[in-house]
DNA sequence: CGAGTTTGACCTGCGC
DNA sequence: GCGCAGGTCAAACTCG
């Protein structure tokens, strides 16, 4: 009731403002609190808008130009509002933003809004319609990265064991790194290969004690200059000692301590924040690790395995072209 | 020696 | 039921 499984895409294409310039190359589509609208869609995602491209430089984003002073502003999402924002997600079946120019966020609402993180019933129900939307729906089956949550939920429900539905977000980043130092600490615990992909999938665990954040990593095989990166679940502590120095450095105590909190829900943009790849790491001088400065279109850095469903679901989104 | 990585085995769900 | 694919485990290994 209070939690709901919520996976939120974002993609940060690439990030030119290694230096806080303000020249980023990270833009949102919209601005202030409607950048990142949610917009209603039928259950079969054709119901896609494009929203007028308005520009905002990543730095700006970072440091609030927009009202609430972090990248939530950015989103239309913020600390105090971050439930409203979310409930405007929530109260719609689905929602997809895509941005014109260089970003493109989708978001993506539970089959079933009122399920609760801790109750299993509830979740089993969940699970089903999840599952049944992933085969009815390829573009929700596209984001959820195939049907991993369906699969993950159903495996540890039939172990009796509850587990929370963990939150998601994605990022698209080209990146030369497959594994992008986020500030936290991980342990990679697995690999596999990917199908239809000649780039394997590999799986870290937040080595924090008791920190229950996963992601996943893996290269897009399409643009093989694309690092995907899933995070799932919260942190439930501050990004470690070590290295806030680097990431805290940059952000605003406002958008760290956030994370924190999670009775309050999930905090999204804070995460976000501390989970944007090349903030820190590949924005440091003499860096060469990093990223392209070249541009690309959202439609370009769409065009990953999971995403590629979008060309056909949404065609009028993509330029015309042969893959 | 501890922390992290590698990698094959195992488990589970889904489609046929 | 079987095979496939995704996700996880854990022993062995590497590295600082």
């Amino acid at each position: 009731m209070a939690e709901e499984h919520r996976d939120l895409y974002y993609h940060l294409p690439y990030y030119n403002d290694r230096h806080g310039s303000g020249t980023a190359g990270f833009t949102f589509s919209g601005s202030s609190s409607s950048a990142y609208t949610p917009l209603a869609a039928d259950s079969s995602f054709h119901n896609l808008q494009m929203l007028d491209p308005s520009y905002m430089s990543f730095t700006e984003m970072l440091h609030g130009s927009n009202d609430n002073n972090t990248l939530a502003g950015a989103f239309g999402l913020s600390r105090t509002s971050s439930s409203e924002a979310f409930s405007r997600v929530k109260d719609e079946k689905k929602s997809i933003v895509v941005g014109t120019r260089d970003f493109v966020g989708v978001s993506e609402t539970p089959a079933t809004p009122n399920s609760s993180i801790s109750d299993s019933s509830t979740e089993a129900v969940g699970n089903e319609n999840s599952s049944k939307n992933q085969r009815e729906n390829p573009m929700k089956e596209a984001i959820e990265d195939g049907e991993d949550i369906s699969k993950k939920e159903t495996k540890t429900k039939n172990k009796g064991e509850k587990k929370e539905k963990q939150p998601r977000f994605a990022f698209m980043t080209k990146s030369e790194v497959d594994h992008l130092e986020d500030g936290y600490r991980w342990r990679k615990y697995g690999q596999k290969a990917v199908k239809n992909s000649p780039y394997p999938r590999s799986y870290y665990r937040c080595t924090t004690q008791k920190c229950p954040v996963k992601k996943r990593v893996e290269r897009s095989f399409l643009d093989p200059s694309v690092v995907i990166t899933t995070y799932e679940g919260q942190h439930n502590h501050h990004v470690p000692a070590t290295l806030r120095g680097n990431v805290a450095g940059m952000l605003s105590p406002s958008m760290l301590t956030p994370s924190l909190s999670m009775q309050e829900g999930p905090i999204f943009p804070q995460e976000f924040l501390l989970q944007i790849p090349h903030m820190y790491n590949y924005g440091a001088a003499g860096s060469t690790s990093g990223l392209y400065q070249q541009n690309l279109t959202p439609f370009e850095q769409l065009q990953i395995p999971d995403y590629g469903l979008l060309q056909d679901i949404i065609p009028s989104a993509f330029p015309k072209q042969e893959t």
